[in-house]
Parts: C-alpha cells; structure tokens; sequence
RNA sequence: GGGCCUAUAGCUCAGCUUGGUUAGAGCGCACGCCUGAUAAGCGUGAGGUCGGUGGUUCAAGUCCACCUAGGCCCA
C-alpha cells in the first residue's frame, strides 16, 4: 500500500513562481476593464474622506524611479485608507506650461521657432505636454496606482487655464499684486528677455577695470588712523558700463580688510588681496596702515567716482576673496546678487539702459551712448579723472545670447510681483504653517525659515508657453486696470478658449463697453509676460480641489519630495492664503530622494541611475513596490542591485508563505467543519495572538504612514511565526490526521483566518499578489461571502481574538526552550546521530524549579521541536550513556539527543516503538494505523 | 558659504524621546539537514563598539560641541 497517498497533502492551484513581468499587466487589463476605481468609489460612498490631493509632475519625459516612488507612496496611502473605512478618490494631475517644454519644443522646431506665431508654438506646446502625459499615465498605470486616470486634472485645461486667471485676478483686485524691477538675462541686439535657459556660455574679453570710490563719512571714530586722510574704496568690475547704475559697494562682514596708504592717500580692499593687486598694478610703494572688520563699514557712504551721487556701504556673504579687491561693485539693476542686495538695504533698482541697449538720462553724460561699446569711453574718463587706478583685459566665460551669439546683460526690466507684505501674506502664512501637521516635524521649520526670508513673489517670465499675466494697462497712463468685469470677461474667455484667447483676441474684448482708464483714455494694452508655472500648480486646491465633486479643499494631505518645501507646498500655501486666508492642506507629508547604495545622487554622468523600468522589466511593478514600502522614506531612499534582489527575496518568501497556508486549506469549509475557539490548542491560540498583534502594528504603522514597519512586520511574520515555527509544527497534523479531525480542523480555521487577514494587511502594498491570492482564496468553496475583489475588503478585525498576555510570555519560554534543543539537535546532526530531526528523542534533564514548567508542557514541547519522543528527568537521576549538554541561557536545564527507540513509521516519519505491532499495518504506528483504517 | 536633514552588522530596519546588564531582528553569507511547501522548507554559525574627534557623566549608540561624508533647498 502507497501510505502517501492516505495523506492530507498540500494542494493549491496558486503559482509559486510569480511571473510578474508577464501576469501584472493582464491584471492591470482587467481592473480597468472591471472600472476597479469606479467601482470603489461607488462603493465607498458615504463613508468619511479622506483627500490626498495629487501634486503633479511635469509633463516632459519618461518618469524615474523619483516619480514613480512617489506615485506609489500615495497608492499605498489610497488603498490603506480605503481599507481602513474611508472614501478615499485620487485624481492625478499633470503639470503642462512652462519653460522646459517650451525649449524642448523649439529644439524640436529648429530654424522654425523664428518664424513661428506665438499662438502656432502655444499648440505644439500644448501637443508636446500631451505625448507625454499620455506617456507617463502607461508608465504610472503599469506601477498599480489607481485613479481616475480617464479624468485627470491638467495644468493646461481649458477649465483650469481660466482657474489660474481667476486666481490671479483675485490677488489683482486685492492690491497685493504690484509692478516692480528685477535684473533679467536681456538681448539688446534681441530686444528681449532671455531665461536661463537660453543663455549660452562662451568665451569673451572684458575690460578688468579697479575704481576708486572716495569714501565721504568720516571712518576715523572706527579706524583713527584714517583721521585726516582722503579715503577711497577700491573696487574691481569687468562691466565699467554698469558703474552709472552703482547704488553700493558690498563687503563680506567676515573678511578682515586693509587701509592701504599710496600715493598720500587711503584706499580701502581685502587684506587677503593687497598683495595679489598691487602685485598685478606693478608697484610696491604702498603701506597697510590699518586693518578692520567690515562689519564697521556698514551704512556708512562713499561718492560715486563720476555721477552726483552717493553709493551706500552694505554687506553681503557672496563677496569672496578670489578675484578682485574684496569691495564689490554693486548694480541692484543689473545683477542678480546685486538686487537681493538692493532688495535688504532698500536701494532702487536702477537700470539706466533701454531696450534696445542705449543709456537713458538717467546715466548722466553717456545718455544714448551703446552697452557695452561705452565701456571704452567711461573708462577713458575714469583714467583721466585718476579714478581709476589701473585697466587690463580679462578673458572668461560670459553669458551669450542663444539666437543671435551676442553677449548678454543683465538688466531690470518691469515685472509682476505678489507682495509678501502688503496684504500681510507672510504674516498669515506663518500662521497658517504653525496649524498644518507637518510629518516629518522639522518640514514645519524648514518652511517656516523658507516663507519667513523669502522675496516678494516675482510671478512674470518672459515666455510664451503659460497663462498670461492678465493685466490690462492703460496706453494713455500706464495705470493698471483693475476692473472685475474686466476679470469676468478674461476668465469667461478662457474657459471657453483657453489661455490662447488672450493671443488670439484684442485688448478691447475684454474691456465691457464704457470701461475707462481714471485719466478718461479707454485704450488699454495687454501684458506680455506669462505668468509663473509655481502659480499654476499652486492653485490647484482652487482649480482641483474646490471644483472637483468626489473633492474638497483643504486636502487632508499634499505627499511630495522634500525639495517642494521650496515648490509646491509653498506655491499653494500662497495662493491659499492670499485669497483664502488659510492653508489648502490639513496635513503635508514629505519623502527623500531616491540615491544610489552609496547614497550619491542619481546622475547620468556617474551612470548610476536607476530606471523604473528596469526594475519593471528585471523584477515587476510589485517588487518595485514592497521596495517603496521597504525604506523609511523619511531620509533619502536607497537603491541598487542589492537592495532590489533582497527586496525581490523578501517578496518570493512572502508569497511562498501565503502559497503554503492556501495549500493547506483546500478541503476546510467552515459551515462543515467549524471548531470552537475553545477546541483550539495552544499552539493554535498562540499563532492567532501573533497575528493579532501583527494586525495591531502594521494598521497603526498605515496610519502613521510608517510603511518600512509593515514590510518588516509583515515579512517576519511569514518568516519566523508562520514559516518556521507554526506551519512547520503543523505539518504532521495536517498531512497525518483524518481529514476531518477536530484538531486538523482547528489548524486549518486558524489557517484561513491568518491567511485571510495577511492578505488584507499586505494588500495595500502587494496589490497584484494580494489580487491573486486573494482570487484563490475566494474561489475556495468556504469564501464564497467574501467581497470578490481584496480592494473592496477592509483590514482584519482581531477584536475577537484575545491578545492573552500569560500565553505569549509563556510560550516566549517554551519558544526559548525549542531553540536550545534545536542547538542540541545541530551538534546530534553534526555528529550523524540524526538527520531528521524526527529522528531524535530529547531527553530533559531539570531541576526541580524547572520540572513542573517542563512536564505541564512536555507534549507541546515535543511537537515543538518536531522529535519523535521528548523525556524529562530529573536532576539527580543521572542516566547512564546520556550525553547531556548544558542549555545555554536556560540555568538548570541539560539537554542531550539520542536516536528516538523504535521504527520510523512509513506515513508520518515519527520514530515509534508502535510501528510493527499492527499486523495488517506493520510498516506504520499505531496513530497511523488508525488513520488508515478509518479512511477505508 | 548659509538653512534644514541623515549616518547602528554586507543589506533593510529596531534601539536614541525618559543615558545603565555581553547593541537586537530579518535577509544575505558560510556550513549542515530534508526531499510529503521542492527553482521550496528547516537548523546552526560567523558578521557591528553604533561615521570621526572631543566633552558632560560614576556610566553614552543614546546628551552637548566640532569635524567628515551624503541629501534637499538657497547662495
């Protein structure tokens, strides 16, 4: 007779081999055939919200692990809110206008983009956004994430082109938009504003001209050398042209700087740079007479060298010590550092240039004389008049033009701005960020610091893929038209054209008849400017959140990377505030970056980017997934090769445990074969309490959005509780007993709660395995009550399940207890006295504080440790030919192994004494026999 | 250069808030067992002095300072 075949073997029709690559997307077809997120949402109806709302990515280019991490933490948040009894929609977004889709486009357009109308280039902008998008909502749909990706919010919609006007117009009426200068990359051969972008570095000489600035304030009270002298402050610029526009002369306030005596006069520099210059002055008859720290110079004035006016003292960090005189030239109009310079001591920002690169009347004598051929001639002037003190020519690279190759400029140019002041946004802002649950905490004083230091908002670039600046100015004045019909008319317009009416339609059509400008003229001009794309995205709670039904403003939670502090928690927080007066999010919750195993940023030079599709392609969405939920996110996530294949181990143990409890539940319905709770052994309660406990922490870390703690929960329960320990010991009573035996029944009770609940628990994360499994789990006849799809579940209900306290600490004991034995076991093994560790008898030997423990647990011992007998003797009754070794951490316990007495049973591998005494059966015990005959 | 953050075994994470026995887990690795979870399963073992230095303290991975490396955002 084939025993084997009397046993209660596994069976299941569940995969051990996952084929991921091949199966995620025929289930990713059906969920979408299905309407899956539909579906969940009707399904969810009623119940409280919750509203992450959807922070979106730029439309340009394939997504990267970045991204898709990204999408994926939010995924999990989603599916772990739904299960946890909440409505929870999610509406993806994208991010359509803007400069790095404009250039991209006229890279593609080529020799085209000069000839091009801006309402042609606004269209292929406009395609271009949408490839991509199309793009990557495959890429983010093949990662699992579920969404309305039929309806998702674009930047660049109609609807929400005329969201963003209206947005605008609301800081237009309240005041808080004002009309100021700011130094921009300008082409006078162009005649127009250049981003960043479109500058090209190249090669070019410049002028290396050093300035004296007579100093008028009187220093010696700080320096009483200087008493009596005529003191100048030196200064070095490559651009003379700008010195008409010079409002101060910048120190670092940490440098320590020389009053240098040459030719019966004072000038001031850099200690650190005395040498270095006179050096390149070619002379030595010079003396430091005094040395001191900036910090005393502050405030006090010095004389501009040619114009009838005077240039202020300040400070600032970026002054360094590797080029010129440690004394700064300083231009608010004309450079970048300049102007946040002229922005902290209130200077004006000047910029004395036109258009088209003449000098204006305000540059004095030079009026209408040509940037830069001028420098020739101021510093001409300069040597005459002994300001300057010496002249050379430098070469170094200089920003270009990248139309037309000519160097470029920086000049202030009238620009829109949303006051951080007027209306008290700041002020409010501050408060607002005080009320949001910033997770992790310190993202509260990160941005605080950011909003608290921040410049007024400069919401214009000189561009023409965006939503305009809908400013209406008068032609007559130049007075700003704020009118809120005037506002109507432009939203109506664009909700019905899109932001491309404003190219297509005249100034007038927007003007309602009898509209006029204070001074009576009734012609108005439209701003050229674009507005910036931050403002886009940041009233997105206006665009999205207040107009969408399943939505509503505040979200509960905005879930970007840390650099948005900067971006887009800010950007909304603003607009929020300053028409709203209050924060567009209860919650804000921010991730690293994703680096490399070293932790070094992912870059294409250094080669160590990874791609999400690769991950895809090697190992599938969902192993990209339980490494999402793997690393805390809170610092920067790692990967590399190592990281993944450990991850992708971590998931083949997960759903070979999950294979196991199914495969072992084949033959159990509940309706047939239930066993009270009470009938359970304690093996069984102790694994119920286990998973009990498991389902306490991991849905507390979903809430805690602390998924890192439900991967490890999760995988150590399928590795040491299930795995190891209690499916191992419950082998031999699922293979062995009748089918029907209560205690086979019981286990698999117990079997198909855990396995249940651990599909439930892990389901958030391991989408498409919990799908699958879930699928076999149902099809079983017992489930049949179960909701058809995991998605529609919610996490398990432990309530009933009583965490007995005195139980898991005693089997902590009984657990130490199996451990020492197995120890034992391994050396017995070494030793070839066993191999199987049903081979074995293990004897106990105990002292008396030990034995009554022993022998109340001498039977769950032995099925424990998976031996065939287990004795226990006492301490004083030595045994002869025992080999026993001490237990180690266990005090007055010695343990030895020795082969069991008795044949091996041929059905269940149990060392017997009975095997042989059943005539008709002599090749099994006497359990077995049993068995076997009451099945015939 | 500034602001914020991070640094525990090869890897992913505990421990740090409230300083106090030989710093834990799992994975990986090595070795072994099993062949009735089998491109599975079980066991045993070797790995860290907690990024570095200095300090506070009877006592520090845990508190403080500085430094180094790395990240984000500025400059």
């Amino acid at each position: 007779m084939e025993y084997r075949d009397t046993l209660n073997l596994p069976k299941t029709s569940f995969k051990m081999k996952a084929n991921l690559t091949q199966k995620e997307p025929i289930a990713l077809k059906r969920w979408e055939k299905g309407e899956l997120y539909k579906k969940l949402q009707q399904h969810a109806e009623g119940k409280p919200s919750f509203i992450l709302h959807d922070g979106p990515p730029y439309a340009n280019g394939n997504i990267h692990l970045g991204t898709a991490f990204n999408k994926v933490l939010k995924d999990i948040i989603l599916r772990s809110k739904r299960m946890a009894g909440f409505n929870a929609p999610y509406i993806p977004g994208w991010d359509c206008h803007g400069l790095p889709i404009e250039h991209n486009v006229d890279l593609e357009l080529g020799a085209k983009k000069q000839e091009i109308s801006t309402l042609g280039k606004r269209g292929a902008c406009r395609k271009y956004a949408g490839k991509w998008i199309k793009t990557q909502k495959a890429q983010f749909k093949r990662l699992g994430v579920l969404g309305d990706w039929d309806e998702p919010y674009l930047t660049m919609n109609y609807s929400y082109e005329a969201a963003i006007a209206a947005e605008f117009n609301k800081f237009l009426l309240s005041g808080a938009v004002v009309r100021s200068k700011k130094p921009v990359y300008w082409c006078s051969s162009c005649g127009t504003a250049l981003a960043e972008a479109e500058v090209d570095y190249a090669d070019h000489t410049s002028p290396s001209v050093y300035v004296k600035f007579p100093v008028i304030d009187d220093l010696s009270e700080i320096i009483p050398e200087l008493s009596n002298k005529k003191v100048n402050v030196l200064i070095w610029t490559t651009t003379p042209w700008t010195l008409p526009a010079n409002l101060a002369v910048a120190f670092h306030p940490d440098f320590v700087y020389a009053a240098v005596a040459v030719d019966g006069e004072i000038w001031i520099m850099a200690k650190e740079l005395v040498e270095p210059c006179f050096e390149s002055f070619g002379r030595d008859d010079y003396a430091v007479v005094a040395t001191f720290s900036a910090k005393e110079l502050e405030g006090k004035r010095c004389r501009h060298p040619f114009l009838e006016r005077d240039s202020l003292m300040v400070l600032a960090n970026y002054v360094t010590t590797e080029s010129g005189t440690g004394c700064v030239h300083t231009a608010p109009g004309h450079g970048a550092d300049d102007y946040l310079t002229g922005l902290r001591y209130g200077l004006d920002i000047l910029s004395p240039v036109t258009d088209d690169g003449h000098f204006t009347e305000e540059a004095g004598k030079y009026a209408g004389q040509l940037v830069p051929d001028v420098n020739r001639q101021i510093a001409d002037d300069m040597l005459a008049d002994g300001s300057m003190v010496h002249e050379k020519s430098i070469h170094h690279s200089y920003p270009h033009c990248w139309r037309c190759k000519k160097p470029v400029m920086y000049r202030a140019t009238a620009q829109w701005f949303i006051s951080m002041e007027k209306l008290e946004l700041r002020e409010k802002a501050l408060k607002a960020i005080q009320q949001v649950k910033w997770t992790p905490s310190w993202g509260e004083q990160r941005i605080y610091g950011m909003v608290e230091s921040r410049p007024d908002w400069c919401l214009s670039r000189q561009r023409s893929w965006g939503v305009p600046v809908t400013v209406l100015t008068c032609e007559a004045c130049g007075e700003i038209l704020k009118d809120p019909g005037v506002c109507e008319k432009i939203e109506q317009a664009f909700f019905q054209e899109g932001a491309d009416a404003w190219f297509k339609h005249e100034a007038a059509d927007f003007v309602p008849e009898g509209t006029s400008c204070s001074c009576g003229s009734n012609i108005f001009v439209k701003e050229s400017d674009i507005l910036d794309v931050w403002f886009d995205s940041g009233t997105s709670h206006a665009a999205v959140l207040e107009t969408r039904e399943e939505l509503h403003s505040p979200a509960d939670l905005y879930l970007e990377g840390s650099d948005q502090h900067r971006g887009w928690f800010q950007s909304s927080l603003l607009t929020s505030i300053g028409t709203r007066n209050r924060a567009p999010y209860h919650g804000v919750l921010t991730h690293g970056y994703v680096v490399d195993g070293q932790g070094k940023k992912m870059s294409k030079s250094v080669g160590n980017v990874v791609a999400p599709q690769e991950v895809i392609d090697k190992y599938g969405a969902e192993v990209l997934r339980l490494w999402v939920s793997s690393e805390n996110y809170q610092d920067d996530v790692k990967v590399s090769d190592e990281i993944l294949k450990q991850v992708s181990d971590a998931y083949r143990k997960i759903r070979n445990t999950i294979r196991f409890l199914l495969s072992n539940i084949y033959d159990y319905n509940p309706d047939i074969h239930q066993v009270a709770p009470e009938h359970y052994t304690e093996l069984d309660r102790w694994a119920l309490a286990k998973f009990a406990a498991l389902t306490d922490r991991v849905t507390l870390a979903y809430e805690r959005y602390e998924f890192h703690t439900v991967y490890h929960s999760i995988f150590n329960f399928c590795g040491t509780v299930i795995s190891s320990i209690y499916m191992d010991v419950l082998k031999d009573r699922l293979y062995c007993s009748t089918p029907d035996a209560a205690e086979r029944r019981a286990a698999q009770a117990v079997i198909s709660r855990i396995l249940d609940g651990l599909l439930r628990l892990m389901a958030p994360i391991l989408c498409f395995t919990a799908d699958e499994a879930w699928a076999s789990f149902h099809s079983l006849p017992q489930n049949g009550a179960l909701e058809e799809t995991i998605s529609f579940a919610a996490f398990p209900d432990v309530q009933d399940i009583k965490s007995d306290k005195e139980l898991l600490t005693r089997w902590d004991t009984l657990l130490e207890l199996r451990s020492a034995v197995t120890r034992v076991l391994e050396n017995a093994r070494r030793e070839k006295i066993i191999g199987l560790s049903l081979d074995a008898e293990v004897v106990l030997q105990a002292n008396d504080a030990l034995i009554p423990f022993l022998e109340e647990h001498q039977e769950q011992l032995q099925e424990l440790c998976i031996v065939s007998s287990l004795r226990l003797v006492k301490e004083d009754n030595q045994e002869v030919g025992v080999q026993f070794v001490a237990a180690e951490n266990l005090n007055g316990l010695q343990i030895a192994v020795q082969p069991a007495s008795g044949k091996k049973c041929e059905r269940c591998w149990i060392v017997s004494p009975s095997v042989g005494l059943d005539a008709e059966h002599p090749t099994i015990c006497a359990r077995c026999s049993a068995v076997v005959r009451s099945l015939a």
